[in-house]
DNA sequence: CTACATTCGGTCCATGCGTACGGAAAAACG
DNA sequence: CGTTTTTCCGTACGCATGGACCGAATGTAG
């Protein structure tokens, strides 16, 4: 079995998979679960890892090639870390975090749900635009990451991004602000788009992102104005 | 071995690498280059490999494992392919023109440019639409494949297109059918919004794609429009 | 039979992820 | 301090898979 990262090796050899395990389940463990050395290398794998994917693709990364950008030795990797999968999943779901923290505010300050729309994509595309590496490793393992099964292993995640904008849509809708339109529908459609732009960028850094970004909320405005 | 790429093996080896190599540099072929079996085997190849990629994705996807699909041995592969890169272009490359034949005649058929543009969306689309196979084993090679120095592979395709939609769209600011705005910059973000659309139906192909054709266009239209 | 085209099984070498083990470093203990 | 114990990390290895390739069958045609 492939029992446990750092210090789960130790533990009882049933719990096979458990990727929340860092919430305690008995009292025994007062202090931090993780120590100093382990925050701190952990951080630094899962940084390298970042640089790796966007430099090189998803197929293109190993634990080996993340080792030799972290300076380190492969197994320091996997002494840290229960697998691969598990430092992939890190990447993405920091990055999310990071953005989503970046933009919950911007969008909330809006009154308006053109304003909400507008601070939304805005929001997203300057954090994007500031963490180009980031999103480059973000958006390669959400396309290619898959499950053992073989189906993709990000699918949700989407899914509730749609929801939240559908309703500030339908808000709109409802206040007068957009024309007639599925909510849900145009809801998809404009994060794609948003999406898209960022497609361009990411496979052609001389397009000028932000300047892209007026753009954009110009010709999402008048696509769903009244 | 005479000449083919079966047979480009015996070539002189200095030719290291010319992906366009298939157009007739010299007269001396008047009978097709590749004889039966050959053109039967490597449409059966290709055909294999369009339908791993889209099962498994760029990464799940071997030599071993199209020859598992296409029932036959993998060095029947590589005798009648330079190498895996060579089949992986021929997807995408076979993908395009096919599309764009479907595409074009649609296009040119009409007259006005706000009629192109929804002439080139929604035969996009439906394309698309009715081979989904190969279009999500395009769109793993387009986002994955990569030269052996690390770089995305397929990044001038897009340029073109863009650069076909922008004089489209051109056109139609002079004769008063488009608002005004950079014909360029909102090209890209058409183009990659119809690609957005197509993303969130490779996930989920719940989405009812011809469904949301009308609301695209729609969302098009009502954002370019004067 | 000779010549060439096609296919198969198997080999080769590189790389992948993960593990084993021993020693260094740090923390706990006396 | 010194010693023991735990944490941490490097070297080396295991086992599987990858793409490419080779030589020996087959097939086919003259």
């Amino acid at each position: 079995m492939s029992a446990g990262d750092a210090r789960s090796r130790k533990r009882a050899p049933g719990a096979a998979y458990d990727p929340r395990m860092a919430e305690r389940p008995d009292p025994n463990d007062h202090p931090p679960r993780r120590s100093f050395i382990e925050r701190a290398r952990r951080a630094q794998i899962v940084e390298a890892a970042t640089q790796v994917v966007a430099e090189l693709g998803y197929a293109g990364t190993s634990l080996a090639r993340i080792a030799e950008k972290a300076e380190i030795s492969k197994s320091v990797i996997t002494y840290h870390f229960e697998s691969k999968d598990e430092i992939l999943r890190l990447v993405v779901s920091q990055f999310f975090e990071r953005a989503w923290a970046h933009m919950s505010g911007r969008v909330e300050a809006e009154r308006t749900a053109s304003g909400q729309v507008r601070a939304w994509i805005g929001a997203q595309l300057e954090f994007y635009a500031e963490h180009r590496a980031e999103f480059l490793a973000m958006s390669q393992i959400m396309a290619n990451h898959r499950t053992p099964e073989g189906s993709p292993a990000f699918a949700g995640e989407l899914t509730e991004e749609v929801d939240a904008l559908t309703e500030i849509l339908q808000r709109g809708q409802r206040d007068g602000e957009f024309r007639d339109f599925d909510a849900r529908g145009v809801a998809t459609i404009i994060l794609r788009c948003a999406d898209g732009v960022l497609g361009s960028w990411a496979i052609d850094d001389s397009t000028r992102l932000l300047d892209q970004i007026p753009a954009l909320l110009d010709f999402v405005d008048h696509a769903i104005r009244r």
